[in-house]
DNA sequence: AATATAATCAATAATGATTATCAATAAAGA
DNA sequence: TCTTTATTGATAATCATTATTGATTATATT
């Protein structure tokens, strides 16, 4: 109880609190984003998951990480070509993103809470979820130039 | 010389500082985006410019953009199925951008210059275009529910 | 001016991630 | 077990963006 919950269970439970079903897909994808480290695309995601459920489809994957999105449980990283996914924190924080190698790490920086009100008061609007990216050059690519 | 330049004179400046020719195409695009309000989307842009130079083609207007991106004179807004740019506040600064509808606008926030500082001490990445995207509902459609 | 070189343009086609559709299936609660 | 209805999966469609290529234009050099 005091104990807190891994980020598996944290997941179902988001999904069973919001009345979406359980199917063994949702929950196999959901333990794949769960363990993932770093920030997978919906592709790659696909890719491991057909091992187990070889008939899976795209838009299956896409959906359900809609669905983790909108319940504020994976970040989405928009990248052009192909997006990427956060499962494992779930709290706002920025991404650095490579533009030359694609490269993504989690970034921290503070983001002042009270800003965001004054933005949310300010504008009008009703803030859901902030996507914060950083592009630039990783280590790496810096040294090639 | 005190007087600061128009943001049509700036556009054009920097252009010509990183010795990317003055064609009538470029000059006619960067007088639209320094009068454009809002938040215009390349092809947007690209039927307005269509009126003075009817062969002008998507493929130029995507990499003049591109152009002006790289050398930081303006922002691009990564939406999923049509990127939107702003050519008039090439600082950093959030956009707010309406889930429902789409309308975006600027947002104000500081953002501490120390703190992305220490996020490229920390991370080694050399940042070049920060993108702060805040996803939620407009006043309008915040109504609708 | 004339020529050589390089940048830019425009038209077209290609790319490829994401979404729509819809019949078949299966989860969840009675 | 039965019923309801969300979900799945196969397919095709969408559509912004990019690649390609040959033609055109600007710039530099003589």
């Amino acid at each position: 109880m005091s104990v807190p919950d891994s980020r598996f269970d944290q997941l179902i439970s988001a999904l069973k609190e919001h009345n979406f079903r359980l199917t063994p897909q949702r929950v196999e994808l959901v333990r794949l984003i769960a363990v993932s480290e770093g920030h997978p695309s919906a592709s790659q995601l696909h890719a491991k998951i057909k091992r187990k459920f070889p008939t899976m489809s795209h838009a299956t994957v896409y959906k359900t990480l809609s669905l983790l999105k909108e319940i504020n449980q994976v970040l989405e990283i928009d990248l052009r070509d192909d997006s990427h996914y956060d499962g494992n924190r779930p709290d706002p924080h920025p991404h650095l993103i490579c533009v030359n190698c694609n490269k993504i790490i989690d970034g921290e920086l503070l983001i002042d809470q009270q800003s965001i009100q004054r933005m949310e008061q300010e504008s009008g609007y009703k803030i859901l979820r902030p996507q914060i990216s950083f592009y630039g050059l990783c280590p790496d690519c810096k040294e090639e130039n």
